[in-house]
RNA sequence: GGGCGCUUAGCUCAGUUGGCUAGAGCAUCUCGUUUACACCGAGAGGGUCGGGGGUUCGAGUCCCUCAGCGCCCACCA
């Protein structure tokens, strides 16, 4: 069969894939014989299009199951989707406003329903999408967060957590946004600088012995103010501890308190307590026992319960309402500039109210300290290493976790609250039922779902069928996760804690941080900047395996780079390098050709190549295994390139030998594979020699026999072929002939040097002349006169200088008494031979330098 | 206010535990139509590794410090 010269990746890609998939190839061998690795990938949204962000989760979590598979292990990488609860209904209302409409307008119910039929039309598009990047999942196991086996796992959890009181409801202070209309966990607040301002309010005392002023940010909150506090050792206020002031606009009575968490420090030292907006007021009031006064609503408008001024007043009206009236009081002591962070809506920006709600909470304490625990021992390795410890802190500050999310598009939190007795709440998961009838009583249902992110911390083991699943058993705790450092904390930090609260087992061995692809500028990829880049269109353009070790190309662990698409190209090319190698080859052998495995060098190429391959072989397996994707592929790319193709290739012009031309093949396909699967199988489906079989369910290769001394000859020959193409280039030279007195070195290799070194002829003479090289011990004479020699003169001058410095800078180090008694004793003899080996160099082109110099004059 | 990361060739970046003359791709320059490949071949130029100090026989690599950029966390009202 003739391969045509370039390789299409289109045409190819999707019938390889189909074959894979047809064949069962990704669908875990080998079971219960053995080791087994296992990757449950993260589920992207299935609300939208994959961005290239998951061609590099794709490519970080392929490698290494490609890898394993090859390697024999039972492997397993498992696909999935999110809905991504708020997020998708994000985008849903995006689409309906869109259409007039808003969420507003349906029930929760309607709501739902739309929004399934929704994400189901985007799921299928990530199956194909999934499909083109490569990913040998198997897909028989693909897992979509409201399937039933997650629901039920989300509330035998619950329930348990409720059963063993991890689980409480309670009135508490929630990040709540005004716009969205729900409330969030703490982790998913935005915090931004924003410049406010601070305001000094006075307080006159009730018994009108004084005054105190009060700082604050936002004076609106004031009208719910159940006290001052101040720290019991400021001096200051001695006096006023105990007394209480009428709160302005009000007339309340309110008391002075005396609290450590006051700042004495900042603004003056005295502060409005407002338990119902704002969390350490909220603390601080528990201590105290002061009553919760509520003066802004869902809706970001202020109660009924505050003055009839300022009622129903947006937020932002009725802080320039009451700041204006204290103003026209007196009662305005000063105004100051202030920066300070204020949490955001991180979908639309609008600013948190912390408002008082009844939700409910997880006690994060047991659950936090035993991940801890657990993460001190290494038992989960992180990649970088630095993540672990980030983790740690970021578990150590915990607070408890509102899991109530007041949205259509979510797992019905499966609670039923007592129409009668509003404390009694019950466990049943008969949510499709609004009201439910138990013992006699009536109860309805929560109309709030879970926090997306309570689901999907069971991800590694519900995808897995936990507790009995085969799977389970075997794939368990998994081998790696890969993700985002954006979700360290949201999701890996819980899988670890929920892992072990509910299996009793770390969920993964490994974790992987990976950095993000930005734009080429480096910039954030946004939709609304519009540089979003489609992964579909570049595989359409370059290849899917272009795109995958573009991607991976000089990337690090947790460190964001911008998308190159040179890199792509870069890549592009390495798989056409690999076609052309495989044409060259498959052309050379012919169609009746059976390789072998062990093959026999017969040259000194041979065995320098196979020594090659073996030290691929290994450097590759240590790279993968300590996920150095980056070093990794760099290696196949430079093995391919420059050993095989331009040095290997070019010398079985000269010497052929099929046995190892097809070894090298055969392997480099195999260890290629995990980097670039579409275009190694597709070569490794022309092989005439490997019948029926796949490349990606093939082995990975075993190492071969090779000499060493064998491979130094052929390193002898590179050093005496590129010095002459140095020559020949540096005076445009053509044709030449080289001339030697009798070695044998070069009578033995004639035909290689002067193939590879596009040589006229090599010819023993009695009397070497023209231009001694000097980089090889085999004296021998590149046919010049001495005119042209001559223009060589400037290139010997620089080189003569450039040893010269060399043995000035070994001799020092050597004459460094120090050095020699502190070195290893390896390093101080390499040291010793280099210097012999450049002082060699520095004579012998000293004597060309010389002697042509002379002749100049 | 804490914590972390980055600064290496014109550009984008590698460089694992300190040890040959600091690397890659792209770009640049010079040659080249040798039938695997111009998505190619041969060759070349280009870096005081952000500044300063220290430890060491030896520092891009470890420590201190300064500068610039970026990220994360945190309840200073």
């Amino acid at each position: 069969m003739k391969l045509p010269k370039v390789y299409e990746p289109n045409e190819y890609e999707s019938d390889i894939y189909a074959l894979w998939e047809k064949s069962e190839a990704f669908v875990p061998a080998n079971r219960g014989s053995g080791s087994s690795y296992c990757i449950v990938m993260p589920p992207p949204n299935a609300n939208a299009n994959l961005h290239i962000g998951y061609e590099l989760t794709a490519a970080l979590e392929d490698i290494p199951s490609r890898y394993h598979r090859m390697k024999g292990d039972a492997t397993l990488l498992l696909p999935g989707a999110d809905h991504a609860g708020f997020e998708t209904q994000v985008v849903y209302e995006k689409h309906l406003a869109k259409e007039g409409k808003s969420r507003f307008d349906f029930t929760r119910e309607e709501l739902y329903r739309q929004i399934w039929d929704f994400v189901a039309l985007n799921r299928t598009k990530f199956g194909t999408q999934l499909r083109k990047m490569g990913v040998s999942c198997d897909w028989a196991h693909y897992t979509y967060t409201l399937d039933d086996k997650v629901v039920k796992l989300a509330y035998q959890t619950f329930k348990k957590m409720w059963d063993e009181k991890l689980i409480y409801r309670g009135e508490r202070l929630v990040n709540f946004c005004t716009f969205h209309g729900t409330g969030f966990a703490d982790i998913e607040v935005e915090y931004k600088e924003v410049k406010g301002h601070l305001w000094h309010i006075r307080y006159p005392l009730t018994d009108g012995s004084g005054e105190l002023i009060v700082a604050t940010t936002r004076p609106e909150t004031m009208l719910g103010d159940v006290a001052v506090a101040v720290h019991p050792k400021d001096d200051r206020y001695k006096g006023f501890v105990g007394k209480t002031v009428k709160l302005p606009l009000t007339q309340r009575e309110i008391p002075v308190i005396a609290d450590a968490f006051v700042e004495r420090g900042f603004g003056t030292g005295a502060v409005k307590i407002t338990p119902a907006h704002d969390i350490n007021d909220f603390d601080a009031a528990q201590r105290h026992d002061l009553p919760k006064i509520t003066v802004i609503d869902h809706e970001g408008k202020m109660t009924h319960d505050v003055p009839a001024p300022y009622q129903s007043l947006a937020v932002e009206q009725a802080r320039e309402a009451i700041v204006t009236d204290l103003n026209d009081l007196g009662l305005l002591a000063e105004v100051n500039d202030h920066l300070h962070n204020v949490g955001h809506c991180y979908k639309c920006g609008t600013i948190i109210q912390p408002l008082l709600r009844e939700q409910w909470f997880v006690d994060m304490k047991p659950l936090a300290t035993k991940a801890i625990k657990v993460l001190r021992t290494d038992k989960i390795r992180f990649y970088p290493d630095s993540k672990k410890n980030q983790l740690i802190t970021y578990l150590k500050g915990l607070r408890d976790w509102n899991i109530s999310r007041q949205i259509a598009w979510g797992i019905p939190i499966p609670a039923f609250q007592n129409l009668e007795d509003p404390e009694d709440w019950i466990f049943d998961e008969r949510v499709g039922e609004e009201i439910i009838e138990v013992d006699g009583k009536k109860y309805r249902r929560d109309p709030d779902v879970f926090d997306t992110w309570f689901s999907s911390s069971s991800w590694p083991y519900a995808t897995l069928d936990y507790p009995e699943g085969e799977d389970f058993k075997q794939f368990y705790p998994t081998d790696l996760m890969d993700t985002g450092g954006e979700i360290l904390y949201p999701w890996v930090s819980r899988m670890i804690m929920l892992g072990l609260y509910v299996t009793g087992d770390i969920p993964f061995k490994d974790v992987y941080i990976h950095g993000y692809v930005m734009a080429e500028d480096g910039s954030k990829m946004s939709k609304s900047i519009g540089n979003v880049v489609d992964p579909i269109p570049v595989i359409e353009k370059y290849g899917s395996d272009a795109l995958r070790m573009g991607i991976i190309a000089g990337r690090s662990p947790a460190v964001n780079r911008g998308y190159d698409p040179r890199r792509v190209e870069e890549a592009r090319n390495l798989c056409n390098k690999l076609w052309n190698v495989a044409r060259f080859i498959e052309d050379k052998i012919g169609d009746d050709f059976t390789t072998r495995h062990d093959p026999k060098a017969t040259n000194s190429a041979d065995n320098w190549i196979l020594n090659k391959m073996n030290y691929l072989n290994k450097s590759m397996s240590s790279h993968l295994e300590n996920y150095r994707f980056s070093e990794a592929y760099e290696l196949i790319y430079h093995f391919v390139w420059d050993d095989f193709a331009d040095w290997y290739i070019e010398a079985s012009k000269v010497n052929l030998n099929k046995d190892v031309l097809a070894y090298v093949l055969d392997a480099t396909l195999r260890i290629a594979h995990p980097f670039a699967p579409f275009v190694t199988e597709t070569i490794w489906q022309t092989l005439k020699w490997e019948g029926d079989t796949m490349l990606i369910t093939s082995s990975w290769p075993k190492a071969v026999h090779a000499s060493k001394d064998e491979a130094a000859v052929f390193e002898e020959l590179q050093t005496i072929i590129s010095e002459i193409r140095y020559i020949k280039a540096e005076l445009h030279l053509k044709n030449l002939r080289l001339y030697h007195t009798g070695e044998e070195f070069l009578k033995k290799h004639t035909e290689l040097i002067k193939g590879l070194a596009g040589l006229a002829s090599i010819e023993e003479v009695r009397d070497g002349h023209g231009l001694h090289l000097t980089q090889t011990n085999y004296r021998c004479w590149l046919d010049l006169d001495q005119e042209t020699a001559i223009h060589f003169l400037k290139q010997l001058e620089s080189k003569r200088e450039g040893y010269a410095k060399t043995i000035e800078q070994l001799e020092a180090r050597l004459s460094n008494k120090n050095y020699v008694k502190n070195a290893p004793r390896k390093i101080v003899d390499e040291t010793k031979q280099q210097l012999e080996e450049t002082k060699t160099l520095l004579a012998k082109v000293t004597e060309e330098h010389s002697r042509f110099a002379t002749a100049q004059r």
